[in-house]
DNA sequence: TCGATGCATCGACAGACGTCAATCAAAGGG
DNA sequence: CCCTTTGATTGACGTCTGTCGATGCATCGA
């Protein structure tokens, strides 16, 4: 395709996002892929719980540590966990009773470079 | 704590986004700021319409460039722009009769680095 | 002055979203 | 084995969002 100006699509990328922003015009599918993760960012609550995690020891938090620093309910917060899981910028892990979530930093660079307009 | 991974936002920013957060998690205004200019990104007309813009010919379009490109209703392109000067990621202009829509460089810095897990 | 053009606004509507209480499922501990 | 703890799922709710057609408001050309 011609589009390729920046913003490129890692094809060999470990996670699957994203090409923009300003090089081609990017196309339908693109744009919903960068979008979708966006929507993910979209929501304050999200934005907490990702700050929470990516600032907990160890880099990663179990909803227990949660609930309670967003003051939300935790079917709630399980909630957002799963839309964040799914748009690929938290990893989930089942350790004993507990479920450890961790950010994933590759899919931030991606989105970070999405975001800049400047090669 | 000792390797600063947080979502940090730049509080020294031509463009008015984002209170400056004092080192750790995120609060809830901060938190808001951000989350409101990437639920401005949520969207695939919106990505769409600031890559067209982005990479159209001196860096500006106006409605009548955008409407046929996106395959949207005049008005529906119109409340998208809307929002996306709101969220602070366009300026518009009225030359004449028409209103000429261009990327707001800073902001698009300013959300690039709040992705970056490290700094 | 009149008609055409470019956009914004309004009103409406279907669907998506954020939230909660209630419930369910699995893992540990006694 | 129960009973507690942790977290996911379900069902319901009010609100927000994306979209359109119709309309209003400037600006320009004739």
């Amino acid at each position: 395709m011609a589009t390729r100006t920046e913003l490129p699509l890692r094809p060999s990328g470990p996670v699957v996002c994203c090409a923009p922003m300003a090089g081609g015009v990017l196309e339908a599918e693109d744009a919903g892929q960068l979008a979708r993760a966006f929507k993910a960012l979209g929501d304050p609550t999200r934005v907490r719980l990702l700050s929470l995690i990516a600032t907990a020891e160890g880099g990663e938090a179990c909803i227990c540590n949660l609930t309670e620093p967003v003051g939300l309910s935790q079917p709630t917060v399980s909630h957002h966990m799963k839309l964040l899981v799914d748009a690929g910028l938290l990893t989930r892990e089942q350790r004993g009773k507990w479920a450890y979530y961790t950010v994933v930093p590759a899919m931030f660079d991606q989105l970070s470079d999405a975001l800049r307009l400047t090669r």
